[in-house]
RNA sequence: GUAUCUAUAGCUCAGCUGGAUAGAGCAACGCCCUUCUAAGGCGUGGGUCCGGGGUUCGAAUCCCUGUAGGUACGCCA
C-alpha cells in the first residue's frame, strides 16, 4: 500500500524533536482497528520532556497538521492514533487493482537480478515420497514469491545422483535381482534391493566396503558400473517426473550431483592452493573454527556430499551471477550448509554471502520417522491420490452437477496437500495424520479455493463483463466495517509479499490468503451484491474482483490452483 | 559432551525487528440455507504465553540461566 507511515512520519517531525526515519520505526499498526489505521506512542518522551506521556501525546496531538488522507486524529492515553480517509483508501487500493488487474501485486519485470533456488532434490533410485515434498513445495514457493518482487529466479533440481548408495545399488542388483525385474517393476525393485543390502549388511558388514568399491570404481570411470547407474537414474526420472507434472512444477535445472562430477578436481586443487586443506585421519579436511571440519575427500580419494556442494555453488555462482542463492533442504542439514558455506569464505569469495540455507522441519509418521531402509514409508501419489478421491466424494455430496469434477478434485486436492504443508511456520516438525490432512474445513486449501469459487460465481451472476468492472466506482456507495476491512486486506498483499521473501517464509502469504478469504466472507455473508441500484452494485461487484485476483495470485505464490467452480 | 531448533487454549498453531484487553483453526455445545455455492457465517466455554532471574515507562516478544522434547556432530547424502 501506498507509504502513508511515510508521509505521517514527516508531518510528525514537525512536531516532535526526531528524525523522520525514527519516527517512522516508531509509528506502528494497532492491534485492534478501532484504535486507528496507525498509531504513535508517547512513553519515550518522558524521560527528555519531563512530563507524563499521556499530556506529551495529548499536547502533540494538537500541534499536528492533519493531511488529506487521515480523516481523524484521536489521542488515547500515551497514543496519538490516526484514521485514514475511507474514501482515500478505496481509491488507493482499487486503481492499484484495476491497474494491475490479474498481475496484481505480482510484479511483472524480473530486473533485480538472479537468484538460484535449489529444492525439492530427491534422491535417485528411491520413491517420491511425502518427506520429499516439502522442499518441492517450498522451494516451488518461494521461487514465484521472488519472482514476484521482482528477480529472475533458477530453479535446480540438484538430483542426488551420485554417491555410494550407488554402490550399494550396484551390489543389490547383482546379488538380488535382474534386468527383467527392474524393467517391470522399476523404482518398487529398486526400493526392494535397496531395503534388502541393508538387511544383509546388517548381518555381514563385507556388503558396505564392496559397495564402497563399486561406487569408486564409478568415480574412475569404470564402463560397466556407469552403464548401471545410468538406468538406475532413467528409471528414477520418470518417477519424479510424473509426481512434479501433478503438483505442476518445473525445473529450470536438473544439474544433480553427479554433474559436478568431472568439475572437483580443479575446485579441490584451488583449496590446496589456497593452503586450506589438511591431512587428518587420512582423509582431506578444510579445518573451521568453533566448528567440525568439512571433509573434502575420504582416504581412498574419493568425494563427498560437500565436496560437490561447493563445487555446485562456484558453477552457479559464475554461471548465473546470482544475488542468493538458496538452499531448501531439512533442519537436520544445518552443520552441513554452515561448514560449506564458511569454506567458499574462507576460499576468498565475497558472495558466500549470499549463499542462504532455507531449512525446514522434519515429517515424521504416526510410527516414527520415515525411513526409505526400513520400508516406513508413505508414497506422495498415494496420498494425493487419497486426497483427490475424498474431494471426489464431497463434490458429489454438495455439488453432484459440477461439470469438469475430475480436473475439480484434483485441484482442490492437491490443493489440500500442499497448503497444509505450507500453513504454519516451515521449521515446525510435521507429524503426519491423516485426519488433519484430509480435513477441508476451517483454515485450510480448500476453504480459500471455495471462497474464490463463491465469488466468482456471485460475479457470474451479476452478467457483467471482467472489463466492465473497474475503479470507476461510487466510492460513497461504501461504507461498512466488513467492506472495509476487505478492502484494507487486499492492499496489503503487496507488503505481504515482501515479507514472505524477507523471511523466507510461504506461511506469510498462507496465513495472509485465508485472513483475506475470511474477510471476503463476511463481507459476502453481510452484504448483498447483486441489488438493484447500480452504482451499489458496481462498487460492491469492484470488490469482489479486488478479492479473486487478490485470492487467485496469493494461491499461485504457494503453487495452488484456483478453480471457478467446485 | 558441543551445536542447533522447538516450548503460547484439550489438540494444531499465529503473534516474537518490545507497546493499549494474548489471537485463529480443529474438537465440544448452540444458532443461521423459500435470498448471490452451508467446503460458509454467527455465538459460548476454554490461557501460571515451560520455570527462574535481568534490561525497560512497558516483555509472550530482548539478554542470562535452568527444564523438557526434536535433530546434527569425518569418511552417507
Amino acid at each position: 500500500m501506498k507509504d502513508y507511515k511515510l508521509v505521517l512520519a514527516e508531518i510528525l517531525a514537525n512536531v516532535v524533536e526526531m528524525k523522520k526515519e525514527d519516527i517512522e520505526d516508531l509509528i506502528e499498526v494497532p492491534t485492534n482497528k478501532d484504535m486507528g489505521d496507525f498509531s504513535f506512542p508517547c512513553f519515550r518522551f518522558a524521560k527528555i520532556l519531563k512530563k507524563s506521556p499521556n499530556a506529551i501525546a495529548a499536547e502533540f496531538a494538537k500541534k499536528i497538521e492533519r493531511p488529506d488522507f487521515i480523516e481523524k486524529i484521536e489521542n488515547v492515553n500515551a497514543y496519538i492514533n490516526f484514521y485514514l480517509d475511507k474514501e482515500e483508501l478505496i481509491k488507493t487500493v482499487l486503481d492499484k487493482v484495476f491497474d494491475e488487474k490479474e498481475n496484481y501485486a505480482i510484479e511483472q519485470k524480473k530486473d533485480k537480478g538472479n537468484i538460484v533456488i535449489d529444492y525439492s532434490s530427491p534422491n535417485i533410485a528411491k520413491p517420491f515420497h511425502i518427506g520429499h515434498l516439502r522442499s518441492t513445495v517450498i522451494g516451488n514457493s518461494l521461487y514465484r514469491i521472488f519472482e514476484a518482487i521482482g528477480y529472475k529466479c533458477i530453479s535446480v533440481n540438484h538430483l542426488g545422483d551420485w554417491g555410494t548408495q550407488f554402490g550399494k545399488l550396484i551390489v543389490a542388483y547383482r546379488l538380488y535381482s535382474n534386468k527383467e525385474e527392474v524393467e517391470n517393476k522399476g523404482i518398487e525393485e529398486l526400493l526392494r534391493i535397496y531395503v534388502k543390502f541393508h538387511e544383509e549388511a546388517k548381518k555381514d558388514p563385507s556388503l558396505e566396503n564392496l559397495a564402497r568399491e563399486n561406487f569408486t570404481k564409478m568415480e574412475q570411470g569404470d564402463e560397466e558400473a556407469l552403464s548401471l547407474w545410468k538406468w538406475f537414474k532413467e528409471i528414477s526420472l520418470k518417477e519424479f517426473e510424473r509426481v512434479y507434472d501433478i503438483l505442476g512444477i518445473k525445473f529450470d535445472s536438473l544439474n544433480g550431483e553427479a554433474f559436478y562430477n568431472d568439475k572437483m578436481d580443479a575446485v579441490i586443487k584451488e583449496l590446496d592452493a589456497k593452503n586450506l586443506t589438511k591431512i587428518s585421519e587420512g582423509a582431506k579436511v578444510v579445518e573451521i573454527e568453533d566448528m567440525s571440519p568439512c571433509l573434502i575427500t575420504k582416504k581412498d580419494g574419493s568425494t563427498l556430499y560437500a565436496t560437490r556442494d561447493i563445487t555446485a555453488a562456484l558453477y552457479r555462482q559464475n554461471m548465473y551471477n546470482f544475488q542468493k542463492c538458496i538452499y531448501v533442504t531439512a533442519l537436520a542439514q544445518n552443520l552441513h550448509f554452515a561448514q560449506f558455506f564458511k569454506v567458499i569464505e574462507k576460499m576468498g569469495y565475497k558472495w558466500a554471502e549470499d549463499l542462504v540455507h532455507v531449512p525446514f522441519g522434519m515429517v515424521s509418521m504416526e510410527n516414527g520417522s520415515i525411513s526409505t531402509r526400513n520400508g516406513n514409508v508413505l508414497l506422495l501419489e498415494e496420498l494425493l491420490t487419497e486426497a483427490i478421491n475424498k474431494t471426489k466424494q464431497i463434490i458429489k455430496e454438495k455439488n453432484p452437477k459440477l461439470e469438469n469434477k475430475d480436473k475439480v478434485a484434483k485441484e482442490v486436492g492437491i490443493g489440500a496437500i500442499i497448503f497444509d504443508d505450507m500453513y504454519n511456520n516451515i521449521i515446525k516438525d510435521i507429524h503426519f495424520s491423516w485426519e488433519k490432512v484430509l480435513n477441508f474445513d476451517g483454515e485450510t486449501g480448500p476453504y480459500v479455493q471455495y471462497t474464490y469459487a463463491r465469488a466468482n460465481s456471485v460475479f457470474c451472476k451479476s452478467g457483467m463483463k471482467i472489463e466492465d468492472i473497474d475503479n470507476n466506482i461510487d466510492v460513497s456507495k461504501i461504507t461498512d466495517e466488513l467492506s472495509m476491512a476487505l478492502i484494507k486486506e487486499i492492499g496489503k498483499f503487496s507488503d505481504i509479499i515482501q515479507e514472505a521473501a524477507a523471511k523466507y517464509e510461504p506461511s506469510i502469504i498462507a496465513r495472509y490468503v485465508v485472513n483475506l478469504a475470511k474477510s471476503f466472507n463476511k463481507f459476502y455473508h453481510e452484504n448483498s451484491i447483486l441489488v438493484d441500484e447500480p452504482n451499489l452494485k458496481k462498487a460492491r461487484l469492484s470488490l469482489v474482483v479486488g478479492a479473486m485476483y487478490s485470492i487467485k495470485n496469493a494461491l499461485w505464490l504457494l503453487g495452488i490452483k484456483a478453480p471457478k467452480q467446485m
